[in-house]
RNA sequence: GCCGCUAUCGUCUAGGGGUCAGGACGGAUGGUUCUCAGCCAUCAAACCGGGGUUCGAAUCCCCGUAGCGGUACCA
């Protein structure tokens, strides 16, 4: 018979992943739901690569997990692999053969699959007919001449499982629903059910803290925990990660766009990832949104974990990463930047690095991700540029008569710029306002004329800024390369 | 097919027998500004359906419906 915990027990807790693959959204927030549990009681984080399919484990999956959960700073007390501990799950399965609470099947896959069909064709609860349970030795003697290897299957009780669930609660399952599982295949390597439950008694894991999906696992495990004698965890279901269309987060159909790491190259922020990932499912009150590590860690608490799946809504993400950027002073945004710069070529070593923070500075508060400097900012380093055709229809003009106006308009601002007696913002600013406003020509239609010719577009930064940054010499360049353009 | 879970604005959610059903993201409008972003102000937007219980139900119960998850010698 398994016992309960005791409330005074270390909590320990566990995330799981099978190395099939990165980490995508939904493993992020399982492993921060873990983490802020273990964190808050004080007790340990466990990180267990679960890798009994060997046919789909790989290491390179395995390091980006590693890689992921580290750049989220969710740090592992303790860390095991599952293909390296093959010796403790003989030893549980010899156990519970001896015991009788597990038997060898010699189903072939063909054979299971018949029945299958016919179980299904006849409407019934199992699929299993369990008809290896009482094989006699001449059945045996003859499927092991035929050369069949057997797979171990455990014994279903036949009395209801209890299960209590911190989220969804308690329930009883009844056993006729319950599946003689196949513990070990047949080429000797066990399977993830039994594993996993063996593992979480070994680890001394207090609380199994895993995605829905996991749920009609728990009864089963629980009745192999049962006819082991080892000590239950208590589980906690969290509802999934679902897709604009409601269906579960997986890698095989969303791709890239759940992964992690991927996100970390976009140039979005840990901090915010973070604090995505934990309202998903969680929530605090009716007026908090934002929340550092620290705080979560303090509120954290498996009571206010929702029951319905929640979608992922890459716009909130947004927000949260460019609070979190805005957060940041120009010379840490800086530093966040630079490698998305380097990495198109617009930046090396020798850069002048306060006039890179001089950029950012003007950039200000537009950035949702780091990577979104390069467009917003690609201008700076090239005048290897188009003018967007929208923004020259607009303000530059469609007729021959506003174009000439234009001319004339970014031939004036030119002079004036060339010759301007101070180089700086305040100076720039009154000789262009004295400009327009002494000539009767619109503020907005001289600076977007100059806003086209400086930088190709119509939006971005305060104009002033960009003349400042571009230098004198450049504007001049400009202004002249794009009254021979218009 | 079978087993299970779930159900509040488009999305994340608060509330949980009597509330104008609250907040946030997103959206819309106006203001500020050289543009965009931001900021400020304003607005639209929800209790899946049907029965009960009750003076009163989004809230409790039952029945539907829908969505999702599982149904592997995957995890």
């Amino acid at each position: 018979m398994s016992n309960t915990l005791s409330p005074n027990d270390q909590v320990r807790v566990r995330m799981a992943p099978s190395p099939t693959g990165y980490l995508h959204i939904g493993g992020a927030r399982t492993a921060l739901f873990n983490w802020l549990f273990a964190k808050h009681h004080n007790g340990k984080f466990i990180l267990r690569i679960d890798d009994t399919d060997t046919a789909r484990s790989t290491d390179e999956s395995m390091h980006e997990i590693y890689d992921a959960l580290k750049w989220l700073s969710i740090n592992w007390d303790e860390h095991y692999v599952q293909s390296e501990r093959r010796n403790v799950y003989d030893r549980y399965v010899k156990q519970l053969l001896e015991s009788g609470n597990a038997y060898h099947c010699y189903c072939t896959p063909e054979e299971l699959e018949e029945i299958r069909a016919q179980a299904r064709a006849n409407k019934q609860t199992r699929s299993y007919d369990r008809r290896c349970r009482n094989l006699t030795p001449e059945d045996v003697d003859r499927f092991v001449a035929e050369g069949r290897k057997p797979t171990v299957r455990i014994k279903m009780p036949d009395i209801p499982i209890h299960v209590n669930d911190l989220i969804l609660g308690s329930r009883n399952i009844d056993p006729a629903t319950l599946e003689d599982e196949v513990i070990v295949r047949s080429n000797g390597m066990p399977n993830y059910n039994l594993t996993s439950i063996i593992d979480d008694a070994e680890m001394q894991i207090t609380h199994v803290i895993r995605g829905t999906e996991h749920l009609n696992n728990t009864p089963k495990q629980i009745a192999i925990a049962n006819a082991l004698d080892l000590k239950l965890p208590q589980f906690a279901h969290i509802p999934l990660v679902l897709d604009d269309t409601g269906r579960k987060l997986s890698k095989r159909h969303h791709g890239d766009l759940v992964a992690v790491n991927r996100y970390r190259e976009q140039g979005y922020l840990p901090e915010a990832m973070l604090n995505f990932v934990v309202r998903l499912g969680w929530s605090y009150d009716d007026k908090q949104e934002i929340f550092s590590v620290d705080e979560l860690i303090e509120k954290f608490d498996l009571a206010r974990v929702g029951k319905s799946g929640s979608v992922f809504d890459i716009k909130k993400l947004e927000w949260l990463n460019s609070h979190y950027i805005n957060q940041l002073d120009v010379s840490a945004r800086t530093d966040a930047v630079i490698p998305f710069w380097k990495q198109e070529g617009l930046v090396d070593s020798t850069t002048n690095r306060d006039w890179l923070e001089n950029i950012v500075e003007a950039v200000g508060e537009r950035l949702t991700t780091f990577q979104d400097i390069v467009p917003q900012t690609r201008y700076f380093f090239t005048d290897d540029f188009e003018y967007e055709s929208k923004a020259v229809k607009k303000w530059w003009g469609g007729s021959d008569e506003k174009k000439q106006k234009t001319r004339e308009i970014l031939t004036n601002l030119g002079q004036i710029l060339e010759k301007i007696p101070t180089f700086d913002v305040e100076t720039i600013e009154s000789a262009i306002w004295k400009y327009t406003d002494e000539n009767d020509i619109k503020r907005v239609a001289a600076m977007q004329a100059l806003r086209i010719a400086l930088t190709g577009t119509s939006f971005g930064p305060s104009l002033f800024d960009i003349v400042l940054l571009l230098g004198q010499d450049e504007v001049f360049k400009r202004i002249q390369r794009a009254i021979t353009c218009l």
